[in-house]
DNA sequence: GGACAATTGTTCAATATCGAACAGCGCCGC
DNA sequence: GCGGCGCTGTTCGATATTGAACAATTGTCC
């Protein structure tokens, strides 16, 4: 797990630097908070990356609902989907905080990936988006809602926790009724599941709105309820 | 929709000819219906091609439950995911019946794709796949299981749907119990939508255990019980 | 051909989940 | 400071879903 995590990071470190040299006559897009990045069907095939903020991304069903399917930050890519050629976004991006982005037409962006002979690990860091989707999936597919709360707040913990010196970790903010969208439930039903989680003292909210999760608790307490 | 089939439907020639060539020496091993050709945490890091048969991936919950990834037919490329190089299978690939595989180490198959200049069309075909299953996820989180259901059984239908004339569609076995773990839902669940499908002449039962669908009819009345 | 195993159709009570409603609370803008 | 607004915590009846059970049916292996 963590040569692993260290491993895509230092592709992560050479796409970014890669990337930044291709951009770095551009100047960024200001995205303000609440805006769209895109929305679905729009046929601009570009891909972005995050200098600064935080940008969601989300699908909505035929009906009303939606679902969170990423949250993305600094030195993140989103919207590589394009690459697919199946032209027209499906899923729509945007900010939760002001932020700035460098926008790379999807040619050039496989382009200077090539140059710089990293094909090969974007192949890789894209393995690696295929087999995290395939343990969401499992995911929803057996346990309850709870347990699939549980594990979704180790993944955000994962992706954005910094590491707090007690082993716990901090994070974003995100509103119940999002981790609700995530989750696959609804937004009573996380508040239940949160204040659970708290009483069992598996995570905190910091004095300032900042989620606190303590992983091996959590962890534990998720294994324990199988 | 159409264009991109066929867009990606290239790809997979050419890659199975450059595989064809990679494998041209060795000979096939059979892998017996029921038999495994991988488990769990087997460090193998291959990538398989089937000749013959049908191959299905499924991931265990830390408890019982099964979650079915995905079928493979012949044609198709499985085992992929040991690109990520976090080691270690997370699924469980069975044969639904005797097949034939090719099996090519992880790091020659990068090789051959390189050399015929298919990096490039492996991203595209990576793209494909992490957008399909956005698609399931957001199937799963946000419909209720009927629909889930029915979008399961087009999907189905249209990777190994032989067109048939009447626009209608073939398909190959799998029963109640693997629909259920691919929807999320139980047998008797399944049992009864199928039943309830089928007496709205949305799908049939071929005269042989095929399961025929029609998408038409199917769609239309998935779109009618939002 | 017959017996056993697997698959399907169906039921039912127990349980989980939804969604609508309402109250408290903190933040922001004015 | 004050109102409004968005987020949270909590309740509840209506509804969907589970899981266990039992026939009926089919397939399969000797």
């Amino acid at each position: 797990m963590i040569q692993e995590a260290s491993q895509s990071d230092q592709f992560k470190e050479q796409m970014q630097g890669s990337l930044f040299n291709e951009t770095k006559n551009s100047s960024p897009i200001k995205i303000g908070k609440h805006d769209h990045v895109y929305t679905p069907g729009d046929e601009r095939e570009t891909v972005y990356f995050i200098e600064k903020g935080q940008i969601k991304l989300v699908m909505a069903s035929s009906e009303g609902k939606e679902c969170m399917l990423a949250i993305h930050g600094p030195g993140d890519v989103f919207g590589e989907l394009c690459l697919s050629g199946l032209g027209g976004r499906l899923e729509t991006a945007t900010a939760m905080e002001d932020s700035f982005l460098k926008e790379i037409p999807c040619t050039k962006f496989l382009d200077r990936l090539a140059q710089d002979s990293l094909l090969e690990g974007f192949i890789k860091y894209l393995a690696v988006r295929v087999a995290d989707q395939q343990a969401v999936i499992a995911n929803l597919v057996t346990v309850d809602s709870e347990q699939r709360l549980g594990t979704t707040l180790l993944q955000i913990a994962r992706k954005f926790g910094k590491k707090d010196p007690r082993s716990i970790r901090i994070e974003v903010k995100i509103s119940h009724e999002e981790l609700g969208t995530m989750v696959g439930t609804t937004r009573p039903r996380v508040s239940v599941f949160m204040q659970r989680f708290r009483n069992l003292d598996l995570i905190e909210y910091n004095t300032e709105h900042h989620l606190i999760i303590k992983e091996k608790k959590l962890t534990a307490y998720l294994t324990s309820i199988l």
